[in-house]
DNA sequence: TTCCAGGCAATAC
DNA sequence: GTATTGCATGGA
């Protein structure tokens, strides 16, 4: 039902690639519907897992802006972030909020991501960078390294947990296992689908009263769907 | 003015 | 283990 009401939404968004559509929500440029090839090199894939960072409790616009801040400083690369001084560092990245934290953040995870030496990275070596709790560390995974992740995130418990399929006290890994036990473990289903949580909540669960004009609510309790 | 955004680490209980 | 708090900018 929601990739009916609003298409592939082809995430993650990156600021350089073919194929984009400037037009979609949230994104100067950059996405790339109904193509999961990216990302095609390391510098994407890097790209990917500072984007990643940098929209912790931030809105994908203003993560934009530091992108972009950071591209004109020709440092969206881990060893470019590794050599560029912190201060700049912190100015760049200022839009994205948290800058003490995030450039922080940025440094460990250049460092990480240089010593990978092009691996993947296991969950839990995530987990154990300082910056990447369980939602980074699966986005990371599911888009930068195309691991079958699921990722959850604040939207996908306020929009469950109002259907009433999940628990509202559900932890993390509670809900993350919920929909891996329940979906085929597919990396085009968990990207798509956690990229349509994110805006079918944007559009009906950013203000209260939650889910006042949620078709798919409606929907599930009148069970007017297949 | 107030609330919110694709969380996380530190701390307190 | 679970609950609370600080982190920060900018848009609605």
């Amino acid at each position: 039902m929601l990739l009916k009401l609003y298409g592939p939404q082809g995430w993650w968004p990156l600021l350089n690639c073919k194929g984009i559509n400037p037009t979609k929500t949230g994104a100067i440029k950059g996405y790339h519907p109904n193509d999961y090839f990216y990302p095609k090199n390391s510098k994407q894939r890097f790209e990917i897992c500072i984007g990643a960072i940098l929209t912790q409790n931030t809105s994908w616009p203003q993560v934009e802006k530091a992108l972009l801040n950071l591209k004109e400083l020709k440092a969206l690369t881990s060893e470019a972030i590794k050599k560029l001084n912190l201060e700049k560092l912190k100015q760049a990245i200022k839009p994205a909020g948290y800058f003490n934290q995030k450039a922080k953040k940025l440094k460990i995870f250049a460092e990480f991501y240089i010593n990978l030496k092009g691996k993947t990275p296991t969950r839990d070596e995530l987990l154990n960078v300082w910056g990447i709790g369980p939602e980074t560390a699966d986005s990371i995974l599911l888009y930068a390294f195309k691991v079958p992740e699921f990722v959850v995130d604040a939207y996908t418990k306020r929009v469950f947990s109002h259907l009433g399929i999940i628990n509202k006290t559900a932890t993390y890994n509670k809900i993350k296992e919920i929909f891996e036990n329940n979906l085929p473990k597919n990396l085009k289903i968990y990207q798509e689908y956690h990229a349509l949580i994110v805006e079918h909540a944007k559009r009906h669960y950013s203000k209260k009263p939650y889910g006042k004009n949620d078709s798919l609510l409606k929907a599930i309790k009148t069970k007017s769907f297949k």
